[in-house]
DNA sequence: GTCTATAGGCTGATAGAC
DNA sequence: GTCTATCAGCCTATAGAC
């Protein structure tokens, strides 16, 4: 899209870290950590590589910088629908919020996935993450009561729902990229499109009683034919 | 589990290149390409780091053949469900499929993730990849002739599900390893439960007609609400 | 705050003995 | 086929001038 080289003013810190904390996302997103020569971000930002260390403590401190800012951006917009509303419109807002993120910061899934693959977690991610889960915990809940969803482990709800949502807009980047070059073998989805399927899928999903479509044979609220192993 | 070292025969070509297969998907999906260097790799395999080189002609080529054999496995349980039996039937063969791989390969479906998430993927595995979009496109359309699914898009459907699938499986090994240490802030969800829990709620989600937990006021086939930004 | 120059560590690859 | 020894390249970090 936009950057190769960024021009910069000299002299302007607030500047300088904002650069490099923005090369950064992009980078480390694309590459990973060690994927990514420390003089490549100070490139793209415009920046002498001195100053990775000079404003945060080398390499680590601004690949730590770059996961804090973008899981403080994710956790403002979930704390903003935190709790109010209907189960219903709960999700919803769940939904717009994690595809608002990923407009705004085109990078942070992806970099969001690589860290949850990781073997070390940066400690400092781990507590986003717990909040994540306990949104979901209690997305389950209130449906449960409201009685829209039936009762699931909220947990199946959590990976069910952010496991989609992080491949979908994490691969999304690549997926552009494979677009751009006439390699990508379908229809590109738009990131609406794969959102209101989710938000359709779980609602009908998690309807409690028997699903509409129903085939004679299935038990109502429960899995059937199990153990089919290959 | 089970690996430091391995302590190997001397003379033993096959084994030699079983083991720094073995070791390199092991040590790869952990940290990624970059992240191993191919001494560690070596000293797992219990192997001179020479023979790298040797045998698949230096990292990158080692990295390749690990990608392909995982790609390979999965390919050939794909393959044995592809096409024959119901919709239900294919889907579910299609989760079983997939956590059976994850259970002989533990490694592979965060080597997957990683591979996708890559800004340059290994064209080796692109036919490996637009042969799971097929697998999708084609249960979409046979659930749709059978009166199962309703008209959905089939890209959707793959996401949806390989997300998710990727995402649990891929992360299951982080989760373990948490719960070791006793630091997972929740109960460590089953393969089986969430592959379980991914089928019924894509055999309800994706039911013809009206889900029957359904409100009043909301159009038979067609998501609601539309444009709640955040 | 920023930049240049450089030190020092680590890594992947290979030549050559066995 | 396997191993030891070695080397060139790259990469992070920092000292010190501006």
């Amino acid at each position: 899209m936009k950057p190769t080289t960024e021009r910069r003013k000299a002299h302007d810190p607030e500047g300088t870290r904002r650069a490099l904390l923005r090369a950064g996302a992009e980078l480390f997103s694309e590459r990973g950590f060690d994927g990514v020569p420390i003089e490549e971000v100070a490139a793209r930002a415009g920046v002498n590589k001195a100053l990775i260390s000079y404003h945060f403590r080398g390499k680590r401190g601004l690949y730590a910088a770059v996961l804090e800012a973008g899981f403080a951006a994710m956790a403002s917009r979930l704390a903003s629908i935190e709790e109010r509303k209907t189960a219903r419109e709960t999700l919803r807002a769940f939904l717009d919020a994690f595809q608002q993120v990923a407009r705004e910061q085109p990078g942070f899934p992806t970099l969001f996935l690589r860290e949850v693959l990781s073997t070390g977690i940066d400690p400092a991610v781990v507590p986003y993450l717990v909040r994540i889960v306990g949104l979901s915990r209690r997305l389950a809940r209130r449906g449960a009561r409201e009685g829209v969803f039936r009762r699931i482990d909220p947990v199946l709800l959590h990976f069910g729902l952010v496991g989609g949502l992080a491949f979908f807009f994490a691969t999304e980047p690549a997926r552009r990229r494979a677009a751009a070059q006439g390699r990508l073998p379908f229809a590109m989805p738009e990131p609406k499109a794969f959102v209101d399927y989710i938000e359709e899928l779980t609602l009908r999903g998690l309807a409690p009683g028997v699903p509409s479509g129903h085939t004679p044979g299935l038990a109502p609220d429960r899995p059937r034919r199990k153990g089919a192993r290959a």
